[in-house]
DNA sequence: AAGGCTTAGTGTCAATCGAACACTTGAAAA
DNA sequence: TTTTCAAGTGTTCGATTGACACTAAGCCTT
């Protein structure tokens, strides 16, 4: 159980991926099979997609090709918040059976520098292999135990885009091209966990120049069809400052 | 020149480290002399305090013990705020110079976690030993070329400086114990680089409660003597909400 | 065809907050 | 006693927040 200590410590990244789907905010994961001593049977379990940094390659590039091995898309939110570095990461037993597996050394220490990415989850397609022993979305309230601190890493991602996203316009890198603002209202809501006046955050969202209206409407809905919007991207990938104030009701702050 | 792409990347720490003294923001930099092939004498240059993540300690350990090598002080506001790690982090001759004098492995790769740490400068006092040959406040504005990355990772680390100081009470780690409202006014002025309303100011901080005024006020001063206060701390760290509204006049955010 | 169902969409008011603004106070020094 | 210097103090106006409830539009059912 001991971990060698003259190993140097390697460098992994860890990508937490989250999409919106069915109203439920959700983490892709994948599907890690190792084998059972005692049932012969193989136990399974769930990770992060992640994987070591080439030397070659600096630390956004590492978790960009992650992301792009396991769902084929590029050019995708990806924002580094944390690096992960406990010495105890990888004493799980299973964890330590998918190392025997897969690394030349399986007691080496590694610190995980973790991204999350933002997808609109409708535009993934899992790509046959490495990671393709299985990708699931989980809903945010039904993660399993995951291998290794993914635990850990996924709430400390929760909680960055919580913050985040009252700070950058980038809620709307979860949602399709067109979104009417209910979809919107609706993914802010269950991000922030909790619910918002429909009213106030229409206005919000109208005053503060982010989405523009589209002529288009909703066909086909058995109800009043809602106007579409689009994010207006190029107002802050262009423009002179990626700020707006997007803070929602009841929010804490110090200064104002 | 070129990195050997067999090696694994090491990781290590570096520590920004912000104090606040004569009414400027400064850097706590240690001072590196490498022999220069060319003229025989040394040169030296400034760099970040930092140093190799070893074995048995995590991250915020390794943070920990370089800032209490070179300051003594533990129990010191210190924390994580971005990984760094492109292969040619270090290419430059100066600092391959002194890889080749204190690594191993002057070749390999290393990757860096940055913390930013705050600390009222006076507590400080330089400690004899490896990093010793040398330490300096240096005015945010008067940092020259550092070693490495060092300047990236300044920048990067004074920009969330910028952010944080609006949404945690942590400024009041760089003033001592009891300060009057103009030190504390200066400090947000200097960090934020703007000019605030004194009055405005001095509402807000009051009502935020995040300070108490001392009964005891300033002596010996030619003017109107100040008010001491001081940061009331246990309602932050023990309180249910790490969190307080300290946005200054004209900061920018999407929704409310 | 009428009525019901469901979600979209809309306005006002009161309270609070933000930003701008200038004079008085207290102590030491001259 | 007067001067000098920074501390300390209130008000006003406009903008923003947050609370709150009804009508509109389309499809479905009967």
């Amino acid at each position: 159980m001991s971990i060698s200590p003259s190993l140097n410590p390697h460098v992994s990244v860890d990508c937490v991926i989250f999409g919106f789907s069915k109203e439920t905010l959700r983490l892709l994961l994948i599907k890690r099979t190792v084998p059972n001593a005692l049932t012969e049977l193989d136990d399974s379990y769930y990770a992060l997609p992640g994987d070591l940094v080439r030397d070659n390659e600096n630390l956004d590039e590492a978790a960009a090709r992650v992301l792009k091995e396991l769902t084929g898309l590029t050019g995708i939110f990806l924002q580094q918040f944390q690096a992960f570095g406990d010495p105890l990461r990888i004493t799980k037993a299973k964890d330590r059976a998918w190392l025997q597996g897969v690394r030349q050394d399986p007691d080496a220490r590694v610190i995980t520098v973790a991204y999350m990415a933002l997808i609109e989850s409708s535009k993934v397609e899992i790509q046959p292999g490495s990671f393709s022993k299985g990708a699931v979305w989980l809903p945010i309230g039904e993660i399993p135990e995951l291998a290794f601190d993914h635990n850990e890493i996924s709430e400390g991602a929760l909680m960055a885009l919580r913050e985040k996203v009252q700070i950058q316009p980038i809620a709307f890198e979860l949602l399709p091209e067109k979104f009417t603002m209910s979809d919107l209202q609706t993914l802010y809501e269950t991000i922030l966990q909790r619910d918002l006046d429909k009213r106030n955050f229409r206005r919000k969202m109208l005053n503060s120049g982010v989405i523009a209206a589209l002529p288009e409407k909703q066909h086909g809905v058995s109800n009043k069809p809602a106007r579409y919007y689009v994010f207006n991207r190029n107002l802050f990938e262009n423009g002179p400052m990626g700020f707006v104030n997007l803070k929602m009701e009841g929010s804490f702050t110090l200064f104002n």
